[in-house]
DNA sequence: TTGTACGCGTTATCAC
DNA sequence: GTGATAACGCGTACAA
């Protein structure tokens, strides 16, 4: 049983007497062909189980019709759904989909790059691993006309395009929420200050305490790597165990958020009337733990879209390369039980 | 600021006068090839920033090094996880992923088919739409020699490699567990019944039931079609309605599970008490859903790999087309709060 | 409106 | 050990 030889475009030209570029034409609508041939043609394509080679077709135009994806990992709700905006939108212009995994790691980001770049993708949607500060591996998109969308955890030094939400002040009015619940002592789970999404938030925490005449207490602050279960936990036990343990708590992302609640539950510590928390990503868990947590949105399809959006748009002669096209969204504070101190529900 | 223009191994065969050829065997490596000149040109590759465009190998070769993945939707854990184990073995072996979501939709599933077959994946992963039950489309792949894996929801009829858990024993095993919790009266969310999988949880929980002398009562039954979280409250609220309500309930996934312990404890019917509850997958939201949910794991990112290994290792030449090479994987029954009954903590 | 001829970058085959 | 040549399948000036 051996396999199907593929019918080419020179199989159908001799098939039915015409030139391989008529039907090439033929193939794709091209003004200069007769409606009766066009007709012509595709049947006997169809007929014969024409199938387009689009390696060929990428490589006499030396562009793929694919986008690239790099992030760190794809399981992860925030992740994820970014990844399906953009393959939704993809598809439906024609475009394919490529994706690989840094795992955070700098070096595997680093040889991510050059695999996709070889693979004349054309267009690359990055989301920065943990470790990146040096952005070098992404000049050889730039030389080559490659438009590139950073998303989310984004440089700070590159001109590009770029999608992010409002950090700064999601992180403000967070932090803001729980001083309009009453807090006094707001403690604040921050990821690396390496990257902008962490360091807006915290930033917007801080702004906020000094707008409500709050003193920063640093013993609150916490630095994660990972901004794990395990982290949160750890810290929260510390912080509970301080003589002046704090009544509320912004959490960078919703995952430590939650093992705080889960932490202060099992020490008796009555969440929120205790102690008030609000999370970041509004990721499914959100929304089950007990009490619910109380979380910023994160529209991650929405920024996949976008994203997507940006390279079928992109205008490969455009000029003022050094412009940088930056997409803000907005976020929502969702208010749910970890944080409702003062108003009840409803 | 024009883009570089790509090195090809014609310039670098100008440059130091060897031929394109022996150009393209050194930078592989070819046996025949002095280590010297190797050595020599490699250098000059990596001077003259050479790049190889592997779109024109992969169309000298028809072969891409491209693995494509089918599946319903990306943002959810069990197939997140997936796609992360098959792009992580794929990547290890240079190869990239590409990937295409159906929406559980048919029409959509028969139309990626066509663009990846066109796109000349070296092998597909699949995991069936929720309405597929014809798989024609998956024929042209087997003409064209590309190896097909289904994993997770695969279909009944058609040759191929195949990587599943036991769904029939998974379903026995948690369905076992509440009987010897003490369970009396057991209720089972089912999805569609034209799916493997949820035919053969269901199938599995009949049998225990019956093995244990215990009579099936299809008002306990509920066959959904996508197992969200809305079902499941509706079905729940039903069930703790009845004259005769069910003291356990096995659902075929976390989500609905989830749901049907907070519609119980809204109902202020005590869990597990009252309703012994189990899931299926060990989707994250089972660890933290209060009381924590017992459930089946699903061993997603093992089974991603696995499906990536068989297509890396699959050997064009072999014959015994007509033998499925299907691989089964063990899971494991968790036992959470959600279902303890008798049996008191640790 | 259609045909001719060449190039995209690589690699396999056959020579030397 | 190395070089010349012909493909892989398609698209597009240029010609007719």
């Amino acid at each position: 049983m051996s396999h199907k030889k593929k019918v080419t475009i020179y199989d159908l030209a001799e098939k039915i007497n015409y030139s391989p570029s008529t039907i090439s034409r033929a193939l794709k609508d091209h003004k200069s062909i007769s409606k009766k041939t066009t007709k012509l043609i595709k049947k006997a394509a169809q007929e014969m189980g024409y199938r387009p080679n689009s390696l060929a077709a990428s490589l006499r135009n030396s562009k793929s019709n694919t986008i690239g994806i790099m992030i760190s990992r794809i399981n992860r709700p925030f992740i994820s759904s970014l990844i399906s905006g953009i393959e939704e939108t993809a598809r439906l212009a024609g475009y394919n989909v490529i994706i690989s995994q840094s795992n955070d790691l700098f070096d595997n980001e680093v040889s991510n790059a050059k695999v996709l770049c070889d693979s004349q993708v054309s267009g690359l949607v990055v989301s920065l691993s943990m470790e990146t500060t040096n952005y070098d591996h992404f000049r050889q998109f730039e030389e080559m006309g490659v438009p590139v969308v950073f998303v989310d955890r984004v440089p700070d030094q590159f001109n590009s395009y770029r999608v992010v939400i409002d950090n700064y002040r999601a992180g403000y009015d967070a932090t803001k929420h729980l001083i309009d619940e009453g807090c006094k002592r707001i403690a604040h789970f921050a990821g690396s200050q390496k990257m902008n999404v962490y360091r807006d938030r915290k930033n917007g925490y801080l702004d906020a305490l000094r707008d409500a005449g709050m003193e920063v207490d640093e013993k609150l602050i916490y630095e994660f790597y990972t901004l794990s279960s395990e982290e949160g936990e750890k810290a929260t036990q510390e912080l509970l165990s301080l003589p002046d343990p704090p009544d509320g708590l912004f959490s960078s992302n919703d995952t430590a958020a939650v093992s705080a609640i889960l932490c202060a539950k099992k020490n008796n510590v009555k969440v929120p009337e205790e102690l008030a928390v609000i999370g970041f990503n509004d990721d499914p868990v959100a929304s089950i733990v007990d009490p619910s947590l109380s979380t910023i949105t994160h529209p991650a399809i929405k920024m996949g879209e976008i994203s997507a959006k940006r390279i079928l748009e992109h205008d490969p002669d455009s000029l003022d390369k050094d412009v940088a096209e930056i997409t803000i969204l907005n976020t929502d504070v969702i208010i749910r039980d970890s944080s409702r101190k003062k108003s009840k529900q409803n």
